[in-house]
DNA sequence: AATGTAGTACTACATATGAAGTGGTGTCAA
DNA sequence: TTGACACCACTTCATATGTAGTACTACATT
């Protein structure tokens, strides 16, 4: 089993690329080889077996998935309004789009939890941090809205975006940040708009 | 190629509980002859190609998936407030949380719909008529709430739905009913509850 | 009633594909 | 010199799929 931290790091993404690319039905050690740029054999000696890459794959996800300390601060600049939400959401949105091949990932290792226990409780343990973590951060912000407007905001805009990622016709792309807004909207009603 | 639509059905009815139970990396022919119980070979002589198997399964799914007069009949009778919202809401829920192997399977198609254009179409159409029914029944159901309302809990309510089927442990099974009520209830303003 | 025909069910085999493991060689740095 | 790693070739293994052929059933024809 090898060390090499950069290395794994490298293989790791290569499999996010796969994944989202070609599914978990396209996940094999040679095809992360060839992704990563590197010779036939490799992903063997750094991975025991398929399950442990994929356990390791959702850990290298969250390491990637840093809290963006800019969409934090602009949390924090400004006034304290439904429209600053708007704008946070807008920026969340946009920013987990774009990083499109995990987000398609993660969907796919959601999926593969079901028959893993191990990467279950990964996966479960680190969504629910990610969710509590959103809470506290909005709840310390001043802005307008409690834990459950979190949660609400939470469930509507992940469906949102996965709906984008796997079938964008449904939503029409230029009606996306409309959409967000009226999620906004809707979840947070004008009288705690202040 | 096989006519026999008892069988054909049977067959894709066998698919969806593969691709659930095993996800798209264990959907073969011989998986869902196994599945369905019939002699090896059985899938080959009924589909022409494991692409053909997945966008028949789709169609399946949707015929399936047939909109329930039950629920629509609640819609329309006592009261039209937000509570028989929540009502109808929890119905919903628990009825497509009941149907797990189909939603699942629908999720393993939509990634695999990433990759194949004639499943993304066919899932998109079916994706946006069923959408549309909705709006037209509730905007014609007399129940508050617009066409957004429904877009959006239509959004927080399928992740909700994802979240417990895929990573039950992030949502305590005894407290889905609250997190639906919740939903409504942020959704659809008190004032519009009437 | 006997026979023919078409469609389907079933079985077995042949082919092919490719995935994973193993062992070994080369290379670099401590 | 030794140890860890990069790289490569080869073997083994499993399994997916296609094909071909036989058996069965229902229906039509005579």
């Amino acid at each position: 089993m090898r060390q090499n931290p950069a290395r794994r790091a490298a293989l790791l993404d290569a499999a996010i690329e796969v994944l989202a690319r070609e599914g978990a039905r396209g996940l094999t050690f040679r095809a992360v080889d060839a992704e990563a740029g590197v010779p036939v054999g490799t992903a063997t000696n750094y991975f025991s077996s398929r399950d442990e890459l994929l356990v390791q794959v959702g850990h290298r996800y969250y390491e990637r998935l840093e809290p963006d300390a800019d969409l934090i601060a602009d949390a924090l600049s400004g006034p304290r309004d439904r429209d600053r939400v708007t704008e946070l959401m807008r920026g969340i949105v946009e920013r987990v789009t774009t990083f499109r091949s995990g987000y398609l990932a993660l969907l796919e290792l959601r999926l593969e939890s079901t028959r893993r226990p191990e990467l279950r409780e990964l996966l479960s343990k680190r969504v629910r941090a990610d969710l509590d973590f959103n809470i506290r951060n909005h709840e310390e912000s001043g802005l307008p809205g409690d834990a459950t407007t979190v949660v609400v905001l939470y469930l509507a805009l992940n469906w949102l975006i996965l709906e984008r990622l796997t079938l964008p016709d449904v939503f029409p792309e230029e009606e996306i940040d409309d959409l967000v807004t009226e999620v906004v909207e809707r979840v947070l009603p004008s009288r705690a708009a202040r």
